[in-house]
DNA sequence: GTCACCTGCTAAAAGGATTTAGCAAATCTC
DNA sequence: GAGATTTGCTAAATCCTTTTAGCAGGTGAC
């Protein structure tokens, strides 16, 4: 007689098909066929397992198995389009693979970054992507100790495998296009990001690529690292505008956080600004709507995490190489019927 | 002598300190005060754990303990601050407990949402949040058969326990501030979401009550649940505007997607518009910086997670019950110098 | 009748940690 | 020095599932 008041387990199972937890387990397992286990027998079984309610208890099995079935992702936050894409598409491929994501976001800070990793390899997950760390190598260092397969993704780490947005290519054809059909002697200007980061490094070397390009003077152009934060970004504008108004009439800005200072900064000052253009190395569907002239760029958050786990699937370890994707241009505004709004009609 | 290439398990440890597991796994849980194990021995068993780098087995000890350690989430998406707000405040609340929280998005498809339940419910997780979730009755059941505590948030369910913003009110005061000041003739107009859907009929209620506290008809006020996607919210207004231009001068829009449509429908139309003023029922940064007179109100996400996590640390059950968390007024730009971004200078 | 083979199943051993009951040796008590 | 107590530890059971090796009983071949 099963215990009553309890989760059934398989020897309740067993017990009530008359046959033995062996048994039973090869039933469920599908193993049944290359056991000769009669239909009949397997056929109750089945029966009963549903009847009963029977669920095989998951950490008895992983235990067994030797297998944690759990896929980690850990991100800085999930309060843009770029960290929430790359956390929906994680969550689509997981599952495709019977695998449990496990996703956490670090809020930026070092020591909760570190507990995360250790809680993520503690947990054994079989597959771990990091994306926006940046320092990976000592994590990267700490998965191949323990086995567990690791990508970077956005910014590249010195160890193992690393997925990156095409930095270079993706400022270049935004600034391309921003400076397309303004005066030569037009200026530009870079905002934020934080110097010596692989992208905006990249980013920087792309935008100073298409401004030489169109026979400008790359080193003309102010470049203004001054992080990830709106408010810096804010002040930084303020801090050019107090200092005489010298507001170039292009932007490139780096992120969308920045571009959210940015934001904050013209809606206050909107009245008194030249007529402004601005491209932006990301994009959000409310910014888009903003009434200046914009050009956004999309992440192919999709391709990123694809391409982490077909190399997770199985293609040989590549150490230190990394792919580059390239990005989606998603909004145009300064070019009429260009390519606008590939994204607007997602549902959300 | 430990198997080498494989990860130390406790017996490794026991035998490379010369003891048994049982003291080595004593030591470890700081149990060993009360089992009175010689801290010479203790003492060596951690210098030992340290040095082979021994990490307990997870599963093992999930197994034993019989605990999961899991805390489950479920959210259609992360696309938005509500949403991407709620996981943050889950993550934290979680770790805090000791809790792994396992998140996942549905992407509003009812399958998805099913077997994301199925998975939470077969890992054990010992506490189950569903956000959003339209009809949450069922999944509660399922908990409440598998002996899991569950909790709804925003859109209540029939079962359980449930935590949400205060829709009535939070309404009540936004078209209070939306119609400050505007002559008694001038009508209102709400967008989005769903007729008899708890949150919407809530917010239609406070939005009435509120036309009718200052001597307006609230049956003249034209309502327009066209559901949550931008697109269908932009076709609306689109379809109103084409039908002879009776655009409201107030509109109280119902989640921060429908403004994502009406923010593409302005953009396009901004030039033939009227001076519009908008209260929307939800918040977003750049939305925000929209140069339209604006008043947002911001779930309280800090709060509706913290009742949660707090019925879970031992409130008696309460079926039924529904507890209602004030939301906060986060932007009104109809009052020069108001309450002005209680969040704009948030660290992203 | 013996041997080989097939059929349908089961016993038992992992897998790694935790915990209870209790053992042997040392120390104390008088 | 016998009995009681304390000290410091360990054997073994337990959590539940999966899987391997193999057992009994039946059938067929000759």
């Amino acid at each position: 007689m099963a215990r009553t008041g309890r989760k059934p387990t398989i020897k309740d199972l067993a017990q009530a098909a008359g046959t033995s937890p062996a048994t039973a387990s090869l039933v469920l397992n599908g193993g049944w066929k290359d056991h000769r286990i009669n239909p009949d027998t397997a056929e109750r079984v089945l029966q009963l397992a549903q009847s009963l309610g029977y669920r095989p208890n998951q950490r008895a099995r992983a235990l067994r198995l030797n297998r944690s079935s759990l896929a980690g992702l850990i991100v800085p936050h999930h309060r843009n389009r770029f960290f929430a894409g790359l956390t929906e598409h994680f969550e689509a491929e997981s599952h495709m693979r019977g695998l449990i994501p496990l996703v956490a976001s670090t809020q930026r800070d070092a020591r909760i970054e570190q507990k995360l990793a250790d809680t993520m390899i503690a947990q054994e997950v079989e597959f771990l992507v990091l994306a926006g760390t940046e320092e990976p190598a000592r994590i990267n260092a700490l998965c191949r100790e323990a086995g567990i397969r690791c990508v970077n993704v956005d910014l590249p780490g010195g160890l193992g495998f690393s997925v990156v947005t095409d930095n270079h290519g993706g400022a270049r054809d935004l600034t391309r296009r921003l400076m397309g059909g303004l005066a030569p002697e037009t200026g530009a200007l870079f905002l934020g990001g934080r110097r010596n980061e692989y992208a905006t490094e990249a980013r920087i070397d792309g935008f100073r690529a298409a401004l030489a390009e169109s026979g400008r003077d790359p080193d003309a152009s102010a470049i203004h690292c001054c992080g990830y934060s709106p408010q810096a970004a804010c002040d930084t504008m303020a801090a050019i505008f107090a200092r005489g108004g010298e507001i170039p009439k292009a932007l490139l800005v780096n992120s969308i956080t920045a571009f959210e200072g940015f934001a904050r900064f013209w809606q206050a000052h909107a009245s008194d600004l030249p007529d402004l253009r601005v491209a932006c190395f990301d994009w959000d569907p409310f910014a888009a709507c903003l009434p200046i002239e914009t050009i956004m760029l999309r992440h192919d958050v999709e391709t990123l995490i694809a391409r982490c786990f077909a190399w997770f699937d199985g293609a040989a370890p590549r150490d230190g190489e990394i792919e580059v994707i390239p990005a989606r241009v998603v909004v145009d505004d300064t070019q009429p019927g260009a390519t606008v709004a590939l994204y607007r009609s997602q549902q959300t």
